[in-house]
DNA sequence: TCCGGACTTTTTGTATACCAAAAATAGACT
DNA sequence: AGTCTATTTTTGGTATACAAAAAGTCCGGA
């Protein structure tokens, strides 16, 4: 029972809410459409119904439940075509802010922070710490996005990354190594400016990332 | 002063403060930064803060204000940044978006209502409606997306439409005689289900945009 | 005069209590 | 058993209150 919330850190409770409901949720805590009651989340968080309500519209826009009118939120559950929606849009964005980032790396913006994130993932796979290597992995995509320098662009992919967080969390993977090798690659392209070269790498490097996880999501729906 | 909302046609009064907000903001009603007070708009649309808050929320997630902790949230001002950024992510997304309904249509999926659009919009131009026009292109743009059968791609663009709608309330734009010409041949590639000639055209389409909507902007940005 | 700090007012973020109406549920009746 | 009705939940909304952070104001001193 986390009293959490009660008097410690004030200052955005509905953000931990947020949080909290969002982990629960990637985590598997709740299945199948199981119901956002506000009440039942105001008591078990200690806090007021606004910021559940504040929550439960941003776990909504994210994508992760859906609301009906009069009938409140229900957690939404992953379906194969909603991977393969976001594998389709992520080709779109990713692809896109690869190539950006390489020209505007090219142009003098400092990428280092590629390389720190190749190098921590290194050490994480090397100590077989898996929820870095995850946790990472998906910062480093995240950083191919940052550099791009489309703001609006990297607000239209956050919410891919929040259902990639889901997703990756019910369906593992493939081989960290393999991965790792595509981000270096990736990363060689981006740092040494070669816009067209990242564009292709990160095309075929989300698109081999398809099939694994729709195959593990498949096991994992239908046991 | 409208007391539109106060015993009126009750249900989802925190989306008529968003569309009314939204109306104020694309007409030009608020200016450069101007501050949205939840007491304010309470007051001036009858309703309580709670679907203000839930108003003002959607309109930050949309890209139309920008908010800040304890500060609230104040009215963005369109930058060209920001319009290239736009034009940017609607190459990536909406070039997808018609190479798909191409696909989708050459699959079966019926797509009259794009070829309805075009004669709406016909028949707009002859009468000289030109918000019509505006309005039906929006929708031929939206009606293509909608085609692709992407959920996510429908949901990742919608912020972009919202933006676009801004944008050419305030820059306009050129020729609806050629805008419209563009729009026919797309709208018989993709009926015809040629995906890389859709891809090609939309692309084009959408980059012929850019160029007068920011020379109208600037125009307008600085007198 | 102009600057900086103390005081006052606004405004947000949250809490509490309450209500109408729609859903969900239980119950009664055929 | 199946349908119609009554009861409880639950949402969406209102009103009001309050602490704390900003913003704005005022005032005294260099």
């Amino acid at each position: 029972m986390p009293e959490t919330l009660t008097g410690r850190d004030d200052e955005a409770r509905a953000e931990q809410v947020y949080q909290l409901v969002l982990e629960g949720i990637v985590a598997g805590r709740y299945e199948q459409g199981a119901r956002l009651r506000e009440r039942e989340l105001s008591e078990l968080y200690n806090v007021s119904r606004i910021p559940v309500r504040e929550a439960i519209q941003r776990l909504e826009q994210d994508g992760f439940v859906e609301t009906f009118p009069r009938r409140g939120a229900v957690v939404r559950q992953l379906t194969l075509t909603d991977v393969n929606e976001l594998f389709d849009v992520r080709l779109c964005l990713e692809t896109f802010a690869a190539r950006m980032a390489a020209v505007r790396v090219a142009a003098g913006e400092p990428g280092l922070r590629l390389k720190e994130l190749l190098d921590d993932t290194r050490q994480a796979i090397d100590d077989d710490r898996t929820d870095d290597v995850v946790r990472l992995s998906a910062a480093f995509h995240a950083e191919i996005v940052r550099l791009s320098g489309n703001r609006l662009l990297i607000e239209s992919v956050k919410p891919l990354f929040g259902r990639m967080r889901w997703i990756f969390g019910l369906a593992h993977n493939r081989s960290n190594e393999l991965q790792r090798d595509e981000h270096m690659e990736l990363c060689n392209a981006i740092l040494g400016g070669k816009a067209e070269l990242a564009y292709t790498l990160a095309y075929s490097h989300i698109e081999l990332g398809r099939e694994p996880v729709l195959k593990g999501l498949a096991e994992t729906l239908e046991p």
